[in-house]
DNA sequence: GTCTATAACGAGATAGAC
DNA sequence: GTCTATCTCGTTATAGAC
């Protein structure tokens, strides 16, 4: 295994733990246990959990970038960029029921970062407000949206709805998650003929 | 001081610590020195902290059901309900910028809760979203609000999004809550001359 | 009901051998 | 790069005096 297979390991396991025990809820101890390597080891890797704590910021930013490419190979249709996302969103949610968004666990202990993981974590939630508003823009001018308001504003509401919902849907279920999607296609998406 | 109050001032304090730090991230260090009183002083009160957590889900339970007693005050209308409902969110977003809801913060750290807790949890979002789907379904007889679906599946939209746009407002500051809220009066509120 | 003192444990982190 | 051993600190929790 090469050091940069290591580090990423590392990172899918803590990640794993960041979106079901919350930051301050998982350990060394714990990465050590389930990857099966002595915390040393670990340390090696990420000297300081503040250190791991920005990689792993950094790794969904780049993740999510990866994910926007994905979507828009489905064309660029922004529905069906919005409706590639959102299934996306949900296969998440029943494959990991016990899991809320990673950007929903790190705005939770935001306060209890070190401030370059807080300037991180505001750098992340500003991306992909970047990236909705721009989507929502897009589509309305097309005609497949409809909203009030800039999108901007928008973007804020469908981003705290799929937040919440996948924080609902921990303890209700992932029915919770499908039924607030439903609830944002029917506002959101034109009917179209 | 009255045992009574004493439990009351420490719940007080704790759910303040709740809401900006997470459950797992505040301790009984933390409400001793706020509180000014030694830690063993606290267990005494609440022996373990599972104990003291319990009370802390239980007291907003209480406080929900004391909040909704005041908004019916200001009338049978559920649109005047809701908009009494949004103000008071906004104060608290504006009162304490660094904190989150309650249901968020223990939605968060609802993995690592002991059983009991985690039912508590459970419990507490049931009670919530009955309440806020028996406003929205009364709302909409009376041709209030306007939503597609029925009053329960709207009553997950709206609630995820206000807890989402709470976290959101920590990062970005209340003015997200403000805007989210402003979505939320745009595409539920029916508009009246 | 509150205190001092302390136990038992787990956390993040380091030293140094291999 | 990984390990064993260890350090230091903070955590929940308890014992027992006042």
């Amino acid at each position: 295994m090469t050091p940069a297979d290591r580090k990423d390991q590392i990172l899918e396991a803590a990640q794993e733990l960041l979106q079901t025990q919350g930051f301050a809820g998982f350990s060394y101890s714990d990465l050590s246990a389930r990857l099966g390597i002595a915390k040393p080891s670990i340390h090696h890797h990420f000297a300081t959990k503040e250190a791991l704590g920005l990689a792993l910021i950094e790794r969904y930013g780049a993740m999510v970038d990866q994910l926007a490419e994905e979507f828009a190979k489905v064309g660029d249709s922004p529905a069906a960029q919005l409706r590639a996302f959102l299934a996306y969103g949900e296969q998440e949610c029943l494959d990991q029921e016990h899991a809320i968004c990673p950007g929903g666990a790190l705005h939770s202990d935001y306060e209890v970062f070190p401030e370059s993981m807080q300037a991180a974590t505001r750098a992340l939630s500003e991306r992909m407000h970047a990236w909705f508003a721009d989507l929502l823009g897009r589509g309305r001018e097309r005609g497949q949206f409809h909203f009030e308001g800039t999108p901007e504003e928008e973007a804020w509401a469908v981003m705290s709805m799929l937040q919440g919902a996948r924080q609902h849907s921990r303890t209700h279920g992932p029915e919770v998650w499908h039924t607030v999607v439903r609830q944002i296609e029917r506002s959101l998406l034109v009917v179209s003929t």
